[in-house]
RNA sequence: GCCGAAGUGGUGGAAUUGGUAGACACGCUGGAUUCAAAAUCCAGUUCUUUCACGAGAGUGUGGGUUCGAUUCCCACCUUCGGUACCA
């Protein structure tokens, strides 16, 4: 036992940091502001568990160091509490996700308050909060109002589109759409409403078009792409498909340039940047109508290699293209049919994952607008609808994925372009001269691309064209647990957004969360809600839980006004997030929407900054191990069985096989390669999945039935099940959550907490383990016997400490700064190591060293540091104390240990003093017998002095 | 498939702009203390070879640039994250 027990001191300070609002920050100060903001959690059910708190450690460690520094520090705290799993539990259990989702929040609150996060929580926020999402649906109803000027690129209220349309049809709005046909204003004034409402719908901001959804009719719901394993549903194994529906969709492709352009402002890594900008995709090319043969319809392309139009010999159509049906002839129709189901069976990212090149004639041709060739029609998995026009014109010379669907369907393949002066040229290198290519034989590429592009707009048939891969996000979730769409349709199915004055839309109260007919959402069925107001309906459908989290990080700064948003002069003081940590697998939409709502809130003035994260650092994951055990697909006799990971090969494949997650509690050695079952084990798995009970259990050694074990042989062993171990996300759904509760219990908060940081840089993703966690705990204890002695005396003198003392000191001070600010918190605690062991070695127990050591690592262990400050006889926190400054006096060094080399490699080491000059350190080189050595009989070619780095001689 | 990241002892990891590979810990081995254990302290611990001194190899694999490469370049392998409805 410790002479500082830390379950009293942790609870002592928590009460008084409390008590005293330590931690309660003001919108106003001299000081400069500092924004240090967490990515909020889902409340889950399993709690708050350890890969969490790796990041919210670091950016404390931060927010308590810019505090010490001087800073006004914004450090809130909340939860992203519309969600999935909730409204999955409520319908399995019949608890509503309100009051689920309530208690996860208190237990979340809990773990938060022992780890000892410096959190504001006056401003606590959750974004199923009615008091908070009546500003996400006010946004959605500013979104909803507003459309995209591409030429100024600025959000403008749909009133200025009105009156451009009144005054001059739509030719000239150089607004974002998807509205293809054009109009006078002539035609305009005679549209009805609905056809206005219809049109306005290809403008706004926020927007209802028919999109696909993952529908499962057995359920008869739709499915999160989560829930879909191998086309079938998650839950019961049934036949997924994708069914169209209309739905709600945000045009973030208006802001695609500025969402790429605007990444060069921000200090994101270069890996995050890069992600984005992949994710936006921009591409520059044209788009090129190719007329049918025999048929008045067009197939409209988009390609980034117009230059290669003279090869190409085929086109594909998206097998979901609305062209597919129309143009397929009778005796493909049949064909066209069994594959278009096919692909409806799989997700996308099944499709794009298909390794398998896939296809289908539809027997209709194409004219080749250039060549006057005919060239089929097909449709293959890799084209996908939503990217470009859902159709391409196949270059098989030039394009990798054209080239294997010819050889593998034997279309022609033309050369176009010759790559001989370029070797080492991929397929989709843009280099080369054209051939076979008309009348832009002999051209450069880029040349080419510029000159078919001047070509096809003069033949009225196509223009360059900016292609971004990012789509348009869909916002509609048939489901109950979100935020209610701020929309009702009148008679006419007119979609209005309701007022301010109207907002919150409260979610209705009901116990019943099954869905609604045809896909549509549980709200459907409460027709009171519904039709609450005469002559209109509500919207049915609720956002997505990326809506709360657009904007949350503008909300902390003014949590409670009830009139807007946040007030003006609160943003105008806090401005943006200095810095921003959370999961790299927020890496894309997450940060992708919140920097669209931020652009947008800008364009109308309510924010003054044009970036919402200045810095972000994207924590690596804490893994953990997941444990399957094998289930054979087909029953046995009638009853299912399991089977041991050794013979896996006597029943059969992989396909054959399903792989069941368990609890790893239940599994003996989980995450090691000899992780099994044991009797014991398939007790608790069978009462936790009781429809198991009759399962048989077989493993080497015998099998297990009902309670039974039957050995194979006499004298053998126990069962050993042996499981399937992998390394993963932790989840609910895996069953592999590990809370940091027990380990807190046992080794103390500021243990823990120096425990995570320990473990590695944070960017990295590891498993979980405590392996380590012994040795932080002796740090600890070393770090406490500096102040207290092993009979609990304190043993702090007045007396000044020796310089070499404080040269430790003021060195790991120097070191461990530098770490915080370069968030390298695992290289900052061995630092602190370093410190207590050299410290401990000089008998250090001197006020003017341990007060500022104290301080210095109160943003690691707040508990510890706080306790230490009051016993060194101080009123106060230390948390509200000015951090030490490094004294550069004590860090000069007086000498420099040389590494002395040979070819490169170390022969020897000298100490020379820091300030010798170059002759005389090779001088003092040469003069070493471990080096003269290994220059007998042989010549000195170079030497390479380096004075503070080394020296090496180079011989022959 | 595509995009991003990572790969260093038995383990987690460290190593300024290319300059002593393995800091700091865990584990293990031996010793001290103890009736014994826990705890604590001391010493050792990349591998091969050697009684030892020493020598050789070594940062996922294969090449390259350099006096010198964990670090830079090329190709590949493995693992993890994302891939638009998990959050």
């Amino acid at each position: 036992m410790s002479v500082i027990d830390y379950k009293e001191i942790e609870a002592k300070w928590q009460a008084s940091w409390k008590e005293n609002q330590v931690y309660k920050v003001d919108d106003t100060s001299d000081k400069p502001k500092y924004y240090v903001l967490d990515m909020f959690p889902y409340p889950s059910g399993a709690g708050l568990h350890v890969g969490h708190p790796l990041g919210y450690i670091a950016s404390d460690i931060f927010a308590r160091f810019k505090r010490m520094r001087g800073f006004n520090v914004l450090h809130p705290m909340g939860f992203d509490s519309f969600g999935l799993p909730a409204e999955e539990y409520a319908l399995q259990t019949g608890v509503h996700p309100a009051k689920s989702t309530e208690q996860n929040m208190t237990r979340y609150l809990e773990q938060f308050s022992n780890l000892g996060f410096s959190y504001d929580w006056s401003r606590k926020l959750f974004t199923s909060d009615p008091n908070y999402y009546k500003w996400t649906q006010w946004i959605f109803t500013q979104l909803f109002d507003h459309y995209f000027d591409v030429k100024d690129q600025v959000a403008k209220p749909i009133e200025e589109l009105l009156a451009i349309f009144k005054e001059s049809g739509n030719a000239s709005a150089n607004a974002a759409t998807s509205q293809e046909e054009t109009f006078t204003a002539e035609q305009w004034k005679g549209y009805s409403k609905a056809e206005q409402s219809e049109i306005l719908m290809n403008y706004r901001l926020a927007f209802r078009k028919v999109g696909y959804v993952n529908w499962c009719e057995e359920l008869g719901t739709v499915l999160a792409n989560d829930q879909v394993k191998d086309g079938l549903s998650e839950r019961g194994g049934y036949p997924v498909e994708q069914k169209a529906m209309t739905q709600w969709y945000l045009r973030i492709t208006a802001y695609a340039e500025r969402l790429l352009n605007d990444l060069n402002d921000i200090s994101w890594s270069d890996a995050l940047k890069t992600i984005q900008g992949n994710w936006i995709g921009r591409s520059e090319g044209a788009s090129i109508e190719f007329e049918l043969d025999g048929r008045e319809e067009k197939i409209e392309i988009f390609t980034t290699r117009p230059d290669t139009i003279f090869g190409a010999t085929y086109m594909v159509l998206a097998p979901l293209h609305e062209l597919v049906g129309q143009i397929t002839t009778a005796d493909q129709k049949a064909k066209v049919e069994e594959y278009v189901n096919y692909v409806k069976s799989k997700s996308e990212i099944e499709r794009m994952a298909e390794k398998e090149t896939t296809g289908c004639f539809t027997g209709a041709y194409a004219i080749n607008p250039f060549t006057k060739e005919k060239v089929p029609v097909w449709i293959a998995e890799y084209v996908l609808k939503d990217y470009g026009t859902g159709a391409i014109m196949a270059v098989p010379s030039d394009d990798e994925r054209d080239n294997n669907f010819a050889k593998k369907f034997e279309l022609p393949i033309i050369e176009v372009v010759d790559k001989s002066a370029h070797p080492g040229a991929g397929m989709a290198d843009k280099v080369g001269t054209m051939i076979n290519s008309g009348f832009i034989n002999g051209m450069k590429v880029k040349e080419a691309i510029k000159t078919v592009c001047d070509k096809v707009k003069e033949m009225g048939i196509g223009e360059s064209h900016i292609n971004y891969k990012m789509r348009d996000a869909n916002f509609s979730r048939q489901r109950y647990w979100g935020e209610p769409f701020p929309i009702e349709f009148d008679g006419d199915g007119v979609p209005h957004a309701l007022s301010l004055d109207e907002l919150p839309v409260k979610l209705p109260v009901t116990n019943d969360f099954k869905p609604g007919t045809g896909g549509k959402s549980p709200l459907s069925r409460m027709e009171e809600w519904v039709n609450s107001k005469p002559g209109y309906t509500k919207e049915t459908d609720v956002m997505p839980a990326v809506a709360g989290s657009s904007w949350y990080y503008l909300r902390y700064m003014d949590p409670n006004n009830d009139g807007t948003f946040a007030a003006k002069e609160k943003i105008d003081y806090w401005q943006d997030v200095d810095l921003y940590v959370g999961g790299s697998e927020h890496a894309v939409a997450h940060l992708m929407y919140a920097r669209f709502w931020h652009k947008f809130l800008f364009d109308k003035g309510l924010v003054p900054t044009n970036e919402p994260f200045k810095k972000l650092i994207n924590q690596g994951m804490i893994q953990g191990v997941i444990e399957f055990i094998y289930l054979l697909k087909e029953k046995e006799d009638g009853l299912s069985k399991f089977i041991c990971t050794e013979l896996l090969s006597k029943y059969g494949t992989e396909k054959d096989i399903a792989r069941i997650p368990i609890y790893v509690d239940y599994v003996q050695d989980y995450g090691s390669d000899k992780s099994y079952l044991n009797i014991e084990s398939i007790e608790k798995f069978i009462a936790w999945r009781k429809e198991y009970a009759d399962a048989i259990f077989e493993c080497g050694y015998g099998t297990y039935h009902k309670g039974k074990f039957t050995p194979k042989s006499d004298g053998a062993c126990d069962l050993h099940l042996y499981t399937h171990s992998e390394v993963g996300k932790m989840s609910k759904s895996k069953f592999n959550v590990i809370n940091p509760d027990d380990i807190i219990a046992q080794y103390g908060t500021d243990c823990f907490r120096m425990y995570e940081m320990f473990l590695g840089p944070i960017e990295q993703s590891k498993p979980w383990d405590t392996n380590g966690i012994e040795g932080v705990s002796k740090f600890l204890k070393k770090l406490i016997s500096l102040y207290v002695n092993e009979e609990g005396q304190w043993i702090v003198t007045d007396e000044p400490s020796s310089d070499e003392a404080k040269k430790v000191f003021h060195k790991s001070l120097e070191k461990i700064q530098k770490d915080i600010l370069a968030f390298s918190m695992n290289t900052g605690v061995s630092a602190f190591m370093i410190c207590i062991n050299e410290l401990k070695k000089l008998k250090t127990h001197n006020r003017d060293i341990l007060e500022p050591l104290a301080q210095t690592i109160a943003p690691f262990a707040p508990f510890l540091a706080e306790e230490l400050w009051h016993r060194l006889g101080h009123e106060g926190s230390i948390h509200l104390t000015k951090y030490p400054e490094v004294n550069p006096q004590y860090l000069k060094e007086d000498n420099f240990t040389y590494p002395i080399c040979v070819n490169g490699k170390k022969r020897a080491l000298l100490s020379l003093p820091a300030d010798a000059s170059k002759e005389e350190i090779e001088k003092a080189a040469l003069a070493l017998d471990e080096i003269t050595k290994w220059l007998e009989d042989k010549q000195i070619i170079k030497t390479i002095v380096v004075p503070q780095k080394m020296v090496n001689f180079v011989v022959k």
